[in-house]
DNA sequence: GACTTAAGTTCGAGACTCGTACTTAATAGG
DNA sequence: CCTATTAAGTACGAGTCTCGAACTTAAGTC
C-alpha cells in the first residue's frame, strides 16, 4: 500500500482485503478458518471481509467439503479467487500489431486479441482493438487499463518520453484510451519490457519468483526487472534499457550510432548477419528459420554459439547488478531455444562474482505475442493486491 | 510497512504515527496544523500522534511564536523531531578498522567511535567498540542495532555468506553483537556497501534522492544502489556485487583469478600500477598522494584519464540498467576527486541509452571513515519511520 | 476592550479488529 | 439410531482508532 497517505479504518479493512486477496492468489482457495491462520488475523474479520469479497463478485464459495483433512468436525467451505467481478485491461501498442487482454482478479484471460498493423499508425487500430474488447465485457468493474509501448515511459506512468520506431509522444495515447474508455477507470502507460516481464512473473515461466529477470529480442533488446516483487522503476522510469550498454563486440555498429552496443551483438539483425540469413516477416519467424538451419549447419551452430556467449555475458553484467534467482528471455530469443541458452549458461557461469552466488536459473518465455499486453492488465490489476483500490 | 501481515487499529496508529515522523524529517519542523495539512490526517489525530511522540521523547514542542507567518490567530507550536528517546546504533567491521555510531531518530550522531585494527582478528575488537559505546548512552531507548560487513550476506540481514578478507562467516557476528546488547534490540547484518549508500542517501551527497547508486572503491569495488528510497537486495542479498563485472580492460588479471574484471581496472591496486606508485597505509592516502603527484606529473594525469573513463564506462552500464538520478563516488575515489569525475562523466555521456535520459549527477562522497556505520545505524532506525516498530 | 483569526483540544459518531461464546454440520462410537 | 466430539462459521460486546464539529485558547486588529 502507498505508505505516504494517511489511513483511516478503511484504509485498515483495504489491506487486510488484500491480505486474503494475496493469500487467495498465492497459495490457492482455503476455506474461512485456514485463510484467518494463513493470513494472521481473526475468524471473524477475514468472516467480514469474505463477504465483502463474495459481494463485488472476487470470490466464489463452492458447497462445503465433507470428509475433507482431518475429517471430524463441520466440514468447511472452501473460498475461491475468481475475481468475476473485477477486471483489468491491458493493452500492447507496438509497430506491427496490437494487443488487448483482459484479466480478471482470478488470473483468468477473460477476452484477448490481436491486430496485425502494416505500415499505417497503429495508435488508431489500437483504440479501435480496445473498442471492440470493452464493449465485450458487460458484466464486472474495469478497476485499471494499462498501455505497454516500446519506448522510454516517464515516472509518471503516463507520458512517453521516447519511442523509436513509433509516432505516439507524450500523453496522446494515455489520452486515446482514456477516450475510449469514457473514465471507467484510470488509465496509465508502461514499458513492453516491463510489462512483459511482469507477465512472467505472474503467468509464465517466473510465477513464484521474487526476483526476476526478463530479457526481451528483437531489433531492439530490452530488460524487465522485478524486484521483491516489483517493478524497477529508477529515477525517470527508464531502468532496463539495457540495448545500447557496451557490451559483447567493441566494433560492431549500432544503429544508434555508436559502437559495441550490446544490441549490436545480440540485436536480431546482427544475429541474422551473423548467420547469414535474411529479415522475414518477423523476429520470431525469422529466428525460427535460422534454428532450422542450425539443425544441418555447423557454421550456424558456431554462430548462434558466440550469440549466446554475447547474451551470457550480458546476463553476468546484470546478474552482479541485479542478483536475480531466474532469467527469462524472451523474444526471437525463444525460438533459437537451447542453442542460445546452452553457451549463455556457460558464460554466464564464467562470470559470477563470487563462489557463494549461484547461477539464476534461465528460462525461455512460455507466453506469446500477448505477453506485454497481460502484463499491463495484471499491472492494471496490481493496485487491488496492493490495497491502493478499494475493492468494493 | 510490510504487507504480509495483518493490521489491527494499532498498526493503523503505528502506519500514521510513522507517516508524521517522516513528515518531520523530510519537510522539517512544524505544528500541529501544518502536519494535519502536510500528511492529511485530521488535526485531532495529529494531536494524540503528536502527544504519543512527545512522550517517549522523539519529539520536542518549541515555545509558541507570535508574529510567525500570517500573524493573526493563534500561534502554532512548532513540533521537532529531536528523536532523543530513539535511537539507532550501526557498526562497521572492516579489516583495518572497526566503526560505531549511535545515531537519534532526529538524524544526530549521538556517540561515535574508530578503532584501528591491525593484524588480530577485529571481531573482537568491534565488540569492545559497541560494549564502550553502548555503555555511554544511558537515557534512550535502542530500537535497533546492524552491524556492516564487506562482503556478501544473506537476504536474512544476518548469516555472512562470503568475506574474502575476513574469517567472520555465518552467524558468528549477529551473535556476538546480540551478546554485547543483552537482548535489548534486534541484530542484523548488511553488506557494507549497502549501507554506505543509505547514509549517502540519509546524510551524505544523496540526500533526497530517491534512486541513487553508491560506488565505492578500495582494493576491492563495490556497489549500493537506492532505488525508491529502499536498497536493492537482490535474491540472495547479493545486489551490487559490480567489481567482477566484465568491464574496461578485457587483459587485466583480477585477484579473483579472471580477466577483465571491473576492479582489475579501476581498483586500488590497479590504479597505483598505472601511475606507478606504491600503496600506503589507507586506500586514501594512496590516493591522496597520487593526487598530489598529479599536480605536475602529466603521465599520471593521462592514467587518472584512462582509469576515470573505465569508471564512467561502467557508469554508463550502471545507469542504463537501474537510471538512478544520482551517482556517489566513495572510496579512494574521493582523494582523486576532479582527476576521475571529469573523464568519467565524459565517458558516461557517450554511453547513456537514449537522447531522452539525462546524464545522472556524479558527485563525491562527503562522508568519511565511519559512512557504512552511519547508515547502518540509520538503517537500525528504518523500522521506526517505516511503521514496523512500535514507536512507543 | 471587542472583534477576528487560526491553533489546538474535546467529544461523540462511525469503522474496524479481536476474543469469547454460540450455532451449525460433519464424524465416531455405542 | 442416538449421543459425544470436533471443527467451521457467526454473533456480539469491548477496545482502538480516525474523523468532523464544536469548543477553547492565544494571538493580532480596529
Amino acid at each position: 500500500m502507498a505508505t505516504d497517505q494517511p489511513s483511516s479504518t478503511e484504509g485498515l479493512r483495504r489491506l487486510n482485503t488484500s491480505l486474503v486477496l494475496r493469500s487467495l492468489r498465492q497459495q490457492g482457495p482455503a476455506t474461512r478458518a485456514e485463510l484467518a491462520k494463513r493470513t494472521g488475523l481473526a475468524k471473524a474479520t477475514v468472516g467480514v471481509i469474505v463477504g465483502g469479497l463474495a459481494e463485488v463478485a472476487a470470490v466464489d464459495e463452492s458447497a462445503s467439503v465433507p470428509g475433507g483433512p482431518g475429517g471430524r468436525g463441520r466440514p468447511g467451505r472452501p473460498v475461491t479467487l475468481t475475481g468475476e467481478g473485477l477486471l483489468g485491461l491491458g493493452l500492447e501498442l507496438n509497430v506491427d500489431y496490437v494487443s488487448a487482454v483482459v484479466l480478471d482478479l482470478g488470473g483468468r484471460v477473460r477476452v484477448s486479441g490481436t491486430r496485425p498493423v502494416t505500415g499505417t499508425d497503429p495508435l488508431p487500430v489500437l483504440l479501435d482493438l480496445a473498442r471492440s474488447v470493452v464493449r465485450r465485457v458487460r458484466d464486472g468493474r474495469l478497476v485499471g487499463a494499462m498501455v505497454a509501448v516500446p519506448g522510454l515511459v516517464r515516472g509518471d506512468d503516463r507520458t512517453v518520453a521516447w519511442t523509436p520506431n513509433l509516432a505516439a509522444p507524450d500523453e496522446r495515447v494515455a489520452v486515446g484510451i482514456e477516450d475510449v474508455l469514457e473514465g471507467r477507470c484510470p488509465v496509465s502507460v508502461g514499458n513492453d519490457a516491463n510489462c512483459a516481464a511482469y507477465a512472467e512473473s505472474h503467468h509464465g515461466a517466473a510465477v513464484g519468483a521474487e526476483h526476476a529477470l526478463y530479457l526481451t529480442g528483437t531489433v531492439g533488446i530490452g530488460a524487465g526487472i522485478v524486484t521483491d516483487g516489483r517493478l524497477l522503476r529508477g529515477a525517470a522510469g527508464f531502468a532496463g534499457e539495457v540495448g545500447h550498454m557496451p557490451i559483447g563486440d567493441s566494433t560492431a555498429a549500432c544503429g544508434c550510432g555508436r559502437r559495441g552496443c550490446w544490441e549490436a551483438s545480440i540485436g536480431l539483425h546482427a544475429m541474422l548477419a551473423a548467420v547469414g540469413m535474411p529479415e522475414l516477416d518477423t523476429p520470431y519467424l525469422s529466428a525460427q528459420a535460422v534454428a532450422d538451419r542450425a539443425e544441418h549447419d555447423p557454421a550456424v551452430r558456431a554462430a548462434l554459439e558466440n550469440l549466446g556467449r554475447d547474451v551470457g555475458l550480458g546476463l553476468a553484467i546484470l546478474t552482479n547488478v541485479l542478483d536475480p534467482s531466474l532469467v527469462v528471455l524472451g523474444g526471437y530469443f525463444v525460438a533459437l531455444g537451447e542453442h542460445v541458452l546452452g553457451p549463455a549458461r556457460r558464460s554466464l557461469d564464467e562470470r559470477l562474482p563470487s563462489p557463494a552466488q549461484g547461477r539464476p536459473e534461465l528460462r525461455l518465455s512460455t507466453l506469446g505475442m500477448e505477453a506485454a499486453a497481460l502484463g499491463a492488465a495484471e499491472l492494471a490489476l496490481e493496485g487491488v493486491f496492493s490495497g491502493d483500490v478499494p475493492v468494493a
